[in-house]
DNA sequence: CCGCATCAGATCATACATTGTTTGACGAAA
DNA sequence: TTTCGTCAAACAATGTATGATCTGATGCGG
């Protein structure tokens, strides 16, 4: 059975080079999307040098790296702070993802071959053997089955982009349960999404994948409205 | 009269540090944006540090940042290159533009003050005295006028997202002429669109941005092609 | 065509200089 | 006594310099 790693799919590399095992950046990176490193904490370039034992060098330039794409703040002669992953931000993010994915989804739709849907059934098929019981598996299937859909998308910046924000979505939900009714939500989502590929429904389905994310985020966002209450209450 | 920079408005600035001069970062980056580096030119770090005047440590840190921003490509122990900004890259960037302008300008139309109308009005108004004599100030009057609209969007992601695609068509845009064509399309868009926000009709101002964004970057990717042609030919 | 020496340059490790920020002690003023 | 401004020391960001290692590229002889 293929794996379904966490990883750029093909033909989705939004940096230019992955490969080696953990460098310097992906650790520091999913310090900060796993939560790991809190929000606004600063960034102290010795600090970090010495927790991962390396010199200042590659850590300054991995924070640079992290700035451009967004995941770290920097203020001129006070350093790096990690960029707060908070309801805003996920707001802003699954928000754009309503936007792009639908015309995503259309032009995969006019695209799509038989092996294509060969492909999505599978992965489908596996979504509900597990039926949430392994939630980092569904994430990963329930990923791999957006990828088949965007990966062969001719705007590769729009790719990566939704590449990038599914990365971070995908961190952030990790910490939270799927509620029943948005299981169900889910799974009646991907069928009916199938279906109308198969029809060659592209507005139809663009249509529902703008719900579907829009649904998507509106629960990330509860569980962590709820989480916040929960903390503060 | 206010001046228009070519800078992030209030309120946009994605990297989180801007301030002093020219930074490395900046030269490099407008290097790569106006076409000196030329389409996939490699880029040395000891070459920039010594051209530059500085050392390579500040030189690799740009380039990681520039990396983030998807301006530099890094190859594993091959170092860095200029990410082509070619008729690709423009239209992946104009097609998103197309996705996301009209959700900013559906919510500006709702939120927009009497001050915001008047503001729009008096840009216009010099857009309209200039009419293309300076392009450059266009250029600005142009992005000035979309920067009303958007800087104040609660959705600051997608708002920095605008920025950043808008400095990378106003680079390459500002290689070519407008034809009268075009000319008279913006004028004809920009004054509808005020029209529309007064009276506050959110979705056809809304439709109507999208095709304003369509229509410019179209507009462009012609001026692209004829020009490569020319240098072919 | 293949294997190997050679070379440029990336990457990393140190060490150090300079400069701006933060902090907490100290003392004057209220 | 409390409040506030000043100031120095500690801290850390930023830049410079230099050397060690390793990788990928190039050109040559087999």
């Amino acid at each position: 059975m293929t794996d379904f790693k966490a990883r750029p799919p093909v033909g989705i590399d939004a940096i230019g080079a992955s490969t080696e095992g953990a460098s310097i950046y992906e650790l520091i990176r999913d310090d900060i999307i796993e939560g790991r490193l809190k929000a606004n904490e600063r960034l102290v370039v010795s600090d970090l040098a010495q927790r991962h034992g390396t010199s200042t060098n590659p850590v300054r330039e991995a924070l640079q790296l992290l700035r451009g794409e967004g995941f770290v703040i920097f203020a001129p002669n006070r350093g790096a702070r990690v960029r707060p992953i908070d309801q805003d931000f996920v707001r802003d993010i699954y928000e754009i993802g309503v936007l792009i994915e639908p015309a995503l989804t259309r032009w995969f739709v006019s695209m799509a071959t038989h092996d294509d849907i060969i492909e999505l059934e599978r992965i489908q098929r596996l979504i509900e053997e597990n039926n949430f019981a392994d939630q980092l598996r569904h994430s990963e299937l329930d990923t791999a089955f957006h990828t088949v859909m965007y990966q062969r998308h001719y705007n590769r910046h729009a790719a990566e982009l939704w590449w990038k924000h599914r990365e971070v979505l995908r961190a952030v939900s990790r910490r939270f349960n799927f509620t029943l009714s948005r299981r169900a939500q889910v799974l009646r989502d991907h069928r009916e999404l199938i279906e109308l590929i198969k029809a060659g429904e592209a507005e139809k389905a663009a249509e529902l994948v703008g719900r579907h994310v829009e649904g998507s985020g509106r629960h990330i966002l509860e569980q962590m409205r709820a989480s916040n209450a929960a903390r503060a209450g």
